[in-house]
DNA sequence: TCAAATTTTTAGACTTATCTAAAAATATTT
DNA sequence: AAATATTTTTAGATAAGTCTAAAAATTTGA
């Protein structure tokens, strides 16, 4: 059975993988966990001796199979969670996080399985990433942003880039929420300003603002 | 902020004190914990100096109204997962325990005030036991065992004492599952099984059964 | 009441997860 | 390519939580 501190290394290092090739550096996973470096060393060698990360000294690390596959249930937890926050609890976007990461770690196959079904089988989380399945096979879309979009395109409002605590007052104020149907009526030449129409109304809404906002196209 | 470790000393204090004055004995911890006295003694020292218990040596240890109140948030928090786990994830009775020690221990106020308005403020757990409030006030109803009813008195099945599968088994088969309206038809003198009436059907149970199961009159 | 039994505490060791400071290896730059 | 800078590892310390064995205190009961 892995620690919290251990399965959150394997997520860190899934995180900051890039190239299947390139061992991902102590320096990094010690700031992406907000640890020190000789912490990280240490733990890459008890993760190495669990045969759930490859490493070598001065290389690096990468996952195994098995600690990839680790790590990819952890990221589903987080996420499932997530939705279940943001979708039965009234929770914001900028809250969840912090919580998630406690709820991740909760050990119960039973449990995920069961949450996934409440939720009804979601594929994506509040911030538009896509949610592994069972096997910890993730469908990668590229994530669509409002300013991606064409005039006449229409989109479901999954999730934000930015989840500052402004930018969710700024959607707030204009009412809009997760599953809001956006459509983009025009685009203005001169700062490439977007006229979306809602449900109940239209408004004009920033390229910056734009840009923060994922949409699935219907 | 507390560790998990803390946290189950409270509780499990809470749980074995019965008279105000009477400190918890350090073998009874070690045993609900199932740990060694030596570190009993070490956290309950640890517990002292943060003014959450009473502690003299040899004397045991009592909860300070601090202590009891953080107790009670933790099983307050652990009866409301219950609840979730069993009213929306399809958990059995005897498999919510486990899951629930763990989530018990998630630090956040607004998770626990927003599942305790999700499920629609409960009262009672599926063992039957009271939800402590936020301010750590729990409404001591005597449980009533579907044994404890008259003739013509109907109940709701909120519960049971023991969560064995046998037990949850024999409910199964005869469709009784948490909600259930009962109500007392006729007891047989002979043996005092309870011939009981339910939405659908009506049926015959010992009175061991009905002393397993707890319900709120109606 | 005082000897035996039980309970509880102390002492000391071990594990896991941390850290700082210093050494070693690697990378960069002139 | 040598000097410098950066990164990473090693060494050693600290804190929390755990244990066993032994000492101390309390309780029991003859």
């Amino acid at each position: 059975m892995l620690s919290y501190t251990e399965e959150n290394h394997l997520k860190a290092i899934f995180h900051l993988s890039i190239d299947e090739k390139v061992g991902v550096s102590t320096n990094a996973i010690a700031q992406n966990l907000k640890t020190k470096a000789p912490s990280v060393t240490d733990m890459l060698k008890k993760l190495c001796d669990k045969q759930l990360v490859t490493y070598k000294k001065y290389q690096g690390a990468l996952l195994t199979q098995e600690g990839r596959k680790t790590a990819l249930n952890i990221i589903r937890k987080h996420r499932l969670w997530e939705v279940f926050l943001v979708e039965k609890l009234n929770f914001n976007w900028s809250e969840v996080h912090e919580v998630a990461e406690q709820l991740e770690h909760i050990k119960s196959k039973k449990l995920t399985n069961e949450l996934d079904k409440f939720l009804e089988y979601p594929t994506m989380d509040p911030h538009g990433d896509p949610i592994p399945n069972t096997a910890g096979f993730i469908k990668y879309t590229k994530k669509l942003s409002l300013s991606d979009l064409q005039i006449g395109d229409k989109g479901i409002f999954v999730g934000v880039k930015d989840s500052s605590s402004a930018f969710l007052k700024f959607l707030d104020k204009r009412k809009i929420a997760l599953g809001s149907s956006i459509e983009i009526l025009h685009i203005e030449d001169f700062d490439d300003s977007l006229h979306i129409g809602m449900a109940e109304t239209n408004l004009t809404i920033s390229m910056k603002s734009a840009n923060n906002i994922y949409v699935t196209k219907i």
